[in-house]
DNA sequence: TTCTCTGTTCATCAGAAATGAACAACTATT
DNA sequence: AATAGTTGTTCATTTCTGATGAACAGAGAA
């Protein structure tokens, strides 16, 4: 697996740019500059290109990420297929169970979550739809790796690795594939504040015909709200009909 | 007002191709080097570097607009002050009047949609969230280019011009300058199938302190549904509450 | 098989991106 | 006000890299 891509390098520049202006909320060039280690020309000549093909906009002495980028997320939102099937589904899922639902796909390597329906006694967590995670972290995550071909999992794992979030996140290799095989077995996935404090998930895979996941449901609630019956089998319950009605609906569209 | 900054002309043709990669719903290679009029190898490395940034994602055949944008989108929505004043009185204004409630704001001379609430009996159109369109082109773009300061105008007007749409599209400046004097003072303003065939949008401007606007509400319907005194009197009421109410929602947050 | 498409790789070369220093335009401080 | 310390922008220079067409390999189609 070679990994010595070519590749613009200025391009990439460009990008790296953009993705600070995104990670620091808006910035000025010498902050720029600093956080990805460039002279203050070079961050210059960047934003000055990126301005120019106005996927950012200078307000008052900052720039930030312009509306450009609203118009790719929303088109590429519109091209997940899954959406469709899903989205009134999920609505249900969070007032059933008065928590966060969201639906999870798989992109390089990466979850990425396209949908988030809360109910008002839901927590107030602070992720966003497009927000990308380690699929390793999440139980959405653990349940579209428990449905994926071998192969690709170990590329996966060797590209992105196994970062600690918490205390209780999976970063042993040996350890994530028996409990990826516990999931296969059980049909729903687990996050024991694994990928936050205080938080836990339940997630059930989304599946095609030939049984790879397509990505997954879940449910995230307090601690507080995840003690017995509620977390061993309500949750669970809830989940897998909700993903299995998304298979359904999946089918006949 | 010298127009050659410079720029990296690398990362403006990787921007194009994300562009074309979008316009194209998916491409190959080849495919996007005869609508970039650029060699395939050029193409080809163009690629590379938005794979390796997980900018784009490799589709079957072809390449596709990945959902790193998505994240980048709901950033940027989020950064959208306007939004938490608008978004519930907008979906009010859709129920109340059967239609399409949209919110506009300005960007780089642009008027963007940034939040669309449709009811059940509104007409399909197919503008989604993030559209980016000319202000002389809708209603709401009028209503903020109406409060907008002059020389700002002249600017946009230098900048993008006034391309025809429709046989109603206004395409004269002087003629564009009259129309914005009348809505300053009517406080708001129509588009009489001036973007799309068959469909009238009633736009008001949401002001600052300084009576500048900072975007605009509009409605959508179809020309069946905007004769005689709805047209006249009824949506340009409901839309002027709404916007009033969005002001005043903005001085309290 | 052969032909005709793909997309990728290669070698070459012009020219463009990166850079630090110099400059100008502001703020803050005194 | 004057000054010192910021900021962002411009400039000249040099190296290295991005662009390119041709050559290549791989997949279907004929």
């Amino acid at each position: 697996m070679k990994d010595e891509t070519t590749v613009i390098q200025a391009s990439i520049t460009t990008l790296r740019v953009a993705e600070a202006l995104k990670h620091l909320e808006g910035a000025r060039v010498t902050e720029l500059a600093a956080h990805l280690d460039l002279p203050k020309s070079t961050i210059h000549y960047h934003l000055q290109t990126l301005m120019k093909a106005e996927f950012i906009v200078a307000d008052g002495d900052e720039y930030r990420i312009g509306l450009r980028f609203l118009d790719f997320g929303e088109f590429v939102r519109d091209r997940v297929e899954l959406l469709g099937s899903a989205e009134s589904e999920l609505r249900k899922l969070a007032e059933e169970t008065g928590e966060i639902a969201s639906l999870m796909v798989e992109e390089h390597g990466r979850g990425v979550y396209v949908a988030r329906e809360e109910s008002e006694s839901a927590v107030r967590t602070s992720f966003h739809t497009g927000k990308r995670v380690l699929l390793s972290q999440t139980a959405a995550g653990k349940a579209i790796l428990a449905f994926t071909p071998h192969e690709r999992v170990e590329e996966i794992l060797d590209r992105h690795g196994l970062e600690g979030k918490t205390r209780n996140t999976i970063t042993e290799r040996n350890y994530l594939v028996e409990v990826l095989d516990e999931i296969r077995e059980r049909g729903y996935a687990y996050d024991d504040e694994e990928w936050h404090r205080g938080l836990r998930c339940v997630a059930a895979p989304i599946r095609d015909m030939d049984d790879r996941a397509v990505g997954a449901v879940s449910v995230a609630a307090p601690l507080s709200r995840t003690r017995g019956e509620r977390y061993k089998r309500d949750l669970p319950e809830a989940v897998l009909s909700t993903a299995n009605v998304i298979e359904l609906n999946m089918q006949y569209s």
